[in-house]
DNA sequence: ACCTGAACACCGTTCAAGT
DNA sequence: ACCTGAACACCGTTCAAGT
């Protein structure tokens, strides 16, 4: 009767029957104890689902140091997804919470190390990482969803065949797919590159291969027309100091002329409870 | 008792009351009638959510169709996030759900018509449009959860200050706010620009201004640098025929030589009910 | 035929009663 | 002091009984 196995059971009754049954009565009948004792270990249902939900990524190794920034950020997001599917009671929790747990913690720091690498900002670093886990959180919600065979995207499908521009892509929306994922992911990499100041090679006739980048999940030896070249940067990101305070507060294009920032969640509006 | 009054009803409980109480229950009491006069007009819970999930975007306006296509994918997705915001209700359900209903095909269609004009080719603009949705959904639920003041999310500012390359970013992120999801949505945004095959003028010297057009939602005329200058394109999207096969299904770079496409929804797995 | 509301099969969590 | 389980305050939905 410890969390671990408290975590094991919920994990395995989610995986047999569905997220809907991981109620905690519904656990503790699976661990054959009463139900208020899953609360000697956990305050609250929440608490229990970030548990398993951690629990569910500690097969998700992290990503190889001296590979490329954005390869790793590939493998990271590529394995949390795998490992949540592999669990789709869980997946929907682990789709919707921070990664807060061991794992998660484990996994956000080499997130954050290989957004450091890919040349951004400090500032942006952790930016470009609440976008990334947004957008691996929402593609993963969507591929569980998908798998659930939802009605509402077969319909959004043929909304969009309706659409002009449309017409020609009807089979393609396979909405909670590894290679729409892929995609998306392909997108944002690309954004974090210009926005870092990488030059993509090859930019000048871009209809022939744009986005053969996404096939490189695997060695990709043959012919490697997506390699990149950074050009000289004035100030690193370390010297804060005379390095140029081009994003220090006060002129921080983003920020100028605006309301004071929320900082934390400090300041925020309170919804309710 | 029309399906109107009882949207009205179910987002009017919702915003005073939060999102848990937009029971079928509690809205019928709200109604001052019986539970099962709801499913007269609406199917079950959930397609009721859906409906005033809609109803809550009857305000977003179309964007203006002679901007940009990247300023229109802007005033599309963050008058949604804004409307959504509006009715913390239902900003969660909004946030899950692809946009069906009148108001979400309104919507989908001018983030289409925007992609198309973007120049990426036709398959793509589906899965960017796809990439978009989840981004924007995932955004606005963490805006929800930071409005409701998660301990999670104040965990894991703690988490990301103490990581290598984020100690100096400790103020910064401010979770669900405006400012990270702008962040987010210019970065999938320059992506769609590098895929698409625009070049992004003043690309050599990224270090001094790589960031601010996240500023354009303004006018912005004082120093326009983040313009950008397409360059030509062999084949028009328009013209399948002649004008290139370029992506056709054979010698698509990224599906050629994997496994056959999932068309749909039709082939997928089902995992639970 | 239509509508109603009692009833079913659940929830998460509290808290008083037992040990 | 600790642990248990009855009880509270809810759910979404079914379905038999009423009109």
């Amino acid at each position: 009767m410890s969390p671990e196995s408290i975590t094991a059971a919920a994990l395995e009754v989610g995986d047999r029957e569905g997220p809907k049954a991981m109620s905690m009565r519904r656990i503790a009948a699976e661990l054959g104890c009463d139900p208020m004792a899953l609360y000697r270990h956990f305050g609250d249902r929440e608490a229990l689902l970030d548990a398993v939900a951690d629990r569910a990524l500690v097969d998700v190794p992290a990503p190889a140091p001296d590979d490329p920034w954005d390869t790793r950020l590939r493998a990271v997001l590529g394995g949390v997804r795998a490992a949540a599917l592999r669990h789709p009671g869980i997946a929907e929790h682990v789709a919707a919470r921070p990664p807060l747990g061991e794992n998660g913690q484990r996994l956000g720091a080499a997130m954050l190390s290989a957004l450091t690498d890919s040349g951004l900002p400090p500032g942006d670093v952790v930016r470009a990482f609440q976008a990334l886990i947004a957008y691996g959180a929402a593609a993963l919600a969507m591929a569980v969803r998908a798998g659930r065979r939802d009605a509402r995207w077969e319909q959004a499908a043929d909304t969009i065949g309706a659409l002009p521009g449309g017409e020609r892509s009807r089979e393609l929306p396979a909405v909670g797919s590894d290679d729409q994922f892929e995609y998306g992911l392909h997108l944002i990499l690309a954004g974090i590159r210009a926005e870092a100041g990488w030059v993509q090679l090859g930019a000048a006739q871009p209809v022939q291969e744009p986005a053969q980048e996404r096939a490189g999940e695997q060695p990709d030896p043959p012919r490697q027309r997506d390699e990149h070249q950074r050009p000289e940067r004035p100030g690193d990101p370390e010297d804060t100091e005379s390095g140029g305070g081009e994003r220090a507060a006060g002129d921080d294009p983003v920020h100028s002329g605006r309301e004071p920032r929320v900082v934390g969640l400090e300041s925020g509006h309170d919804l309710v409870e």
